[in-house]
RNA sequence: CGCGGGGUGGAGCAGUCUGGAAGCUCGUCGGGCUCAUAACCCGAAGGUCGUAGGUUCAAAUCCUGCCCCCGCAACCA
């Protein structure tokens, strides 16, 4: 009868990686994954959901250095705060991998000797450029005037040892699997991307060791590598099933791979469409059904970053909103392809219009009239003449059709439509109260049976839309059911319109769903959250007393090691006319500046393009660094530096001194 | 010619693959209603679908050139 019962449906998240507080933008991904396996499970599905963190890698350790802890340490707090907020968004995953985890670890030290053993995986040398303080490797392309474009010292030609993955081996192969199966990269414009640029023009062999740092899982017979990030973070995915490298697989692999659905960002699609179907391939495991590589949410005002003090994060979010308004934001204003904006002024705008005005207020409305007119007894009276039963049926048809296109567009995993759809139901019921005038219905005796219908019509229309709302808003969901005094409506049952049991008692105290917000007061609060954030959520010590100045923005940077005078000797600074001025053609914030020093007239290269235009800048006396190194930039020799202030924003200023000084003058 | 995404009424988007009367939500204006969270319902105004060409009986949709915006990358000396 159920034709999905306990069919197994296996879907995955990208694990997020433990380097700092994931943002709206990733938490947008378990909450689409939640939605996505709750309406699974509606359907009947036996579904699975895992999620995790990434938890190895340079950064990582370097991270930790800083913050004086041991990396384990560091990736047990971020992971745990990131866990916090998956339960905070209330998503129902059933398994939270870390690939710090012990049998996760085992396993991917086995796949990788395993591959090697089989000649999959070779040892070969990593060559490149060189930076020895650095201790790292750039290509040709990644330096600076032919030095290390981080410290700017000298590289030289070398040779790491390093492990690498044949892929070229199995190109072919998923070339092949990926014609073969058009379904299995969402959506179907990145594809062509992947086979245009990776696949058809010839795969290079993917490094997967590393020596230059140890904070990763080691190579179990050469322990001096660790695995290098992709073969131990997508292993994940099989690992957390309890993958036997020995073939001992656990039950739940048996039950759930391959894995129905993959669901990750845009930007990490070639690695999951490529490298991932092969190394499963060369474990000779089943690949993927499909992998949907997701939309970005973007912030409405400008880029998210930390120093402007403008990112968002979902427990901020929640905390003026609730968590189920932020579901249905990311849910909903995020589209199937293209990326979508988030902006507090369009969080306010929905939540008042949507969630307040049209499903709140509805519900609100519809029990009180329930309340009002019979004491809050719901009956099916079924009376209703031939106009008033040409109105009905229309409600009818509007939820039927809205329950038929929820799943289509869920099979489609156009989630933003399925909740439109829904929302549909919402809309009709209240034109519906329009239609039928229950206040006019109610002053007329001999009408209470039409009154009654009405608001059982009501009643039911709204207890299968907010089952629906289930797999969205699960929270919501449960309020307003409980509300109306039911139990939440199976899918399996809503091929119908009517089976909300008749003389039903709801609820006499009809509880505000949403509540208005004023658009105001939420920018006040934004602003609130930002300075905090701004001022690196500092306790301000001096909260209690003295008068509120206007507020400069507290700049605290990152300390520097101290120097001595011998090396701030080494400094030369100088006054500098600026007589002319262009854009560098062929880049986007570059300046490049003939700047009068002494006798000499030397070139500048500054990356100020936005902040100052050339006209502005001739005739400008600024203080400039006259003994660094010429470097090349953007193709244009820069020989010194421009010095600049920066604030929090971004935004910058030149140094000019205080009185008039001969361009030359010495700055000491 | 670095890679990619995009330019549709005031705002945010769909529609483009598979040409055939320009759609949704919000906002604005006007009207209706009063059960309800000043919410709900109806109507209207507002777009030569970035631009210039081409193909076609027909182009937002296909083809070509150009302009602009946004990510990434590279160059923030």
């Amino acid at each position: 009868m159920c034709k999905n019962c306990s069919k197994p449906y296996y879907i995955t998240t990208a694990i997020a990686y433990t380097s700092g507080k994931p943002h709206i933008g990733n938490t947008y991904e378990i909450v689409l994954a939640d939605s996505i396996a709750r309406f699974k499970r509606e359907q009947g599905y036996d579904v699975r959901f895992q999620t995790g963190t990434d938890e190895h890698g340079q950064k990582i350790e370097l991270k930790a250095e800083a913050a004086g802890v041991t990396p384990k340490n560091f990736v047990d707090k971020v992971a745990g705060d990131i866990q916090t907020i998956w339960d905070l968004m209330n998503t129902s995953y059933d398994k939270f991998i870390r690939t710090t985890d012990g049998d996760h670890e085992l396993q991917v030290q086995k796949i990788f000797k395993k591959l090697y053993d089989q000649g999959d995986i070779y040892k070969g040398y990593y060559e490149g450029l060189y930076c020895t303080p650095c201790e790292s490797f750039f290509t040709e392309s990644q330096l600076v005037d032919g030095k290390c474009p981080d410290c700017g010292g000298p590289v030289v030609s070398a040779k790491e040892e390093a492990y690498f993955f044949r892929m070229s081996k199995y190109a072919q192969k998923l070339i092949d699997h990926i014609n073969e199966h058009p379904e299995f990269i969402q959506p179907v414009s990145r594809k062509n991307e992947m086979m245009n640029n990776f696949l058809l023009p010839g795969l290079q062999d993917l490094c997967v060791s590393r020596t230059s740092f140890t904070w990763g899982i080691p190579v179990s017979f050469d322990p001096k590598h660790v695995t290098y990030v992709w073969l131990d973070a997508l292993t994940n995915y099989i690992t957390g099933l309890g993958y036997d490298c020995d073939g001992n697989n656990g039950e739940l692999f048996q039950k759930y791979w391959p894995a129905d659905l993959h669901l990750i960002g845009k930007d990490i699609i070639r690695f999951h469409t490529i490298y991932w179907p092969i190394f499963l391939m060369a474990l000779d495991i089943p690949l993927p059904k499909q992998v949907f590589g997701h939309p970005w949410l973007l912030q409405g005002e400008g880029k998210m970053s930390k120093s402007k003090g403008n990112v968002l994060y979902a427990d901020d979010l929640v905390r003026v909103f609730g968590v189920d308004a932020v579901r249905y934001f990311v849910l909903h204003e995020m589209p199937f392809d293209n990326d979508g904006v988030i902006s507090w002024e369009l969080m306010v705008e929905r939540m008042n219009s949507d969630l307040a005005n049209i499903l709140g207020n509805l519900v609100n409305r519809t029990i009180s009239m329930s309340n009002k007119y019979f004491g809050g007894i719901v009956e099916n009276k079924k009376c209703a003449d031939e106009t008033e039963e040409t109105i009905d049926q229309d409600l009818k048809n509007t939820v039927l059709a809205a329950v038929e296109k929820v799943q289509e567009k869920m099979d489609q995993l156009r989630v933003a439509d399925a909740i439109t759809a829904i929302f549909e139901i919402f809309r009709r019921s209240n034109k519906y109260i329009d239609e039928t005038m229950p206040w006019s219905l109610a002053k007329d005796e001999a009408k209470k049976d039409r009154l009654a219908t009405v608001l059982y019509h009501l009643a039911e229309a709204i207890t299968i839309g907010a089952s629906l709302l289930e797999s969205f808003m699960p929270d919501t969901s449960r309020r307003i059911l409980a509300q109306l005094n039911v139990q939440k409506r199976a899918l399996a049952d809503m091929s119908h319109f009517g089976l909300y049991p008749s003389e039903i008692q709801v609820t006499d105290k009809p509880e505000i769903l949403f509540a208005r917000l004023d658009l105001k007061e939420v920018l006040g609060k934004a602003e609130e959250i930002q300075q905090a954030q701004a001022a690196g959520r500092k306790e301000e010590a001096s909260a209690s007393g003295g008068e509120p100045e206007i507020q400069e923005a507290v700049i605290d940077l990152e300390a520097k090691p101290e120097i001595t005078y011998e090396d701030f000797a080494k400094l030369q600074f100088q006054v500098g006319e600026i007589l002319a001025c262009e854009a560098v053609k062929k880049s986007k914030k570059l300046l490049c500046s003939q700047v009068k020093v002494g006798s000499q007239v030397r070139q500048i290269v500054s990356g100020i393009k936005a902040h100052y235009t050339p006209e502005e800048m001739v005739g400008k006396k600024v203080m400039v660094v006259t003994n660094l190194k010429p470097a090349m930039l953007a193709g244009v020799r820069s020989e010194g530096m421009l010095l600049c202030a920066e604030d929090g924003d971004g935004n910058l200023a030149l140094m000019k001194p205080e009185k008039d000084m001969p361009a030359g003058a010495e700055i000491c």
